[in-house]
DNA sequence: GTCTATACAAAGATAGAC
DNA sequence: GTCTATCTTTGTATAGAC
């Protein structure tokens, strides 16, 4: 049954989103501790007290708004699979990725900033889950290559380079955006970036 | 004349780079905000009152760090030259640019800093020297490109790509170093990225 | 659940002696 | 130039009323 009502508890998780998308915003620009928590609330329109009643510290906020990214950050590696054609999926990847990077801006950037400091609270997660994944796409990709699919390069600098390309329009904006006046939310200028960086990666990978 | 006594000037001297490198440190890994005085003039040898006599503030003390690595973060950029080979020179700023994330870590990390939060400090450089020196090396690109020496690619994102990919090796160091194992100084892997990344980004130009 | 008031700690900066 | 002592601000977090 479809329920137009605000129960207690939708409010409530409204209000928390609210919360993470506000954090979100302040985290991935000033970083953890060049951000209060009552301009995280009075982005989000509650008080500072009331977000402590959602969130015990602002630590335990840092970590939800992390946890929340990672999805959103990790989807276009896993969407790479073996049954696909190698180069179409390679270039489906760097579109994803782009589209990330212009879509979701923040989360690259906070998921750099995060990196940049040694990855502190995603060090688990690096060492865990995030090295299987990568481990897992590297092996696609080195049979790939054992197939003669794929020029012969090592998978890890491969997997680096596609990441790298593709966030860098996402961390870098700021530079991307000085140098050639636009942005990725201008679609001219987003296919263009898209069909560059798929061109020289692919040409640097194609078998020949 | 070769004095090997210290003159007041040159103690003074000692101590300021003394700081610098010592809020280099904790700047690039923490942040502006995220690093205390007390931190950094502990690191330093000085005390914190003495640090703020030579520095006034801690803002400050941030513009002069970020001043002072603008060079060494540029120098492999600016040794890109038209009269040389066109595959040499990229092959050549490559090696240059992994050097520099590879010695002087800290510096990149800061750079990546300052540019996710919009490069607040670095703004006039980013829309004045830097966006010339830009402009400069794309028309040697492009040039290139007429001359039929290089691939038909938009010269601004060649010279992204080339930033990103190597950048990355010290931005997500610990990323790289999670999925690798390897740090850039274990000679072999240092060696083995720049081959790998020449190799990719080369191939991806070449002129067919 | 939400508010007001407030405790408490950290850190930047200054004053003034030496 | 360097030190000790101190002021001041900011910001996290809690207590307790409603």
């Amino acid at each position: 049954m479809v329920n137009k009502a605000p129960t207690r508890r939708s409010r409530a998780a409204a209000k928390c989103s609210a919360i993470l998308d506000a954090a979100l915003e302040y985290f991935s620009q000033f970083g953890m501790h060049g951000t209060s928590l009552e301009k995280v609330a009075e982005l989000a329109g509650v008080s500072k007290t009331n977000l402590l009643y959602y969130f015990p510290s602002k630590e335990a906020l840092y970590i939800a708004v992390l946890k929340n990214i990672l999805d959103v950050w990790l989807a276009p590696l896993r969407a790479l699979r073996e049954d696909q054609e190698p180069l179409a999926a390679i270039r489906h990847y760097i579109q994803l990725k782009l589209e990330v990077s212009r879509d979701h801006p923040q989360a690259s950037r906070l998921f750099c900033l995060e990196m940049l400091q040694g990855a502190p609270l995603l060090k688990a997660e690096l060492e865990g889950s995030l090295k299987a994944l990568i481990d897992e796409k590297s092996r696609v990709i080195e049979n790939w290559i054992a197939q003669k699919r794929l020029a012969a390069v090592e998978p890890q600098h491969l997997v680096f380079m596609l990441w790298a390309t593709t966030q860098h329009y996402a961390d870098f904006a700021a530079q991307v955006e000085a140098v050639t006046g636009k942005t990725l939310n201008d679609e001219q200028f987003f296919n263009q970036t898209v069909t560059n960086v798929q061109h020289m990666v692919i040409e640097g990978i194609r078998v020949r």
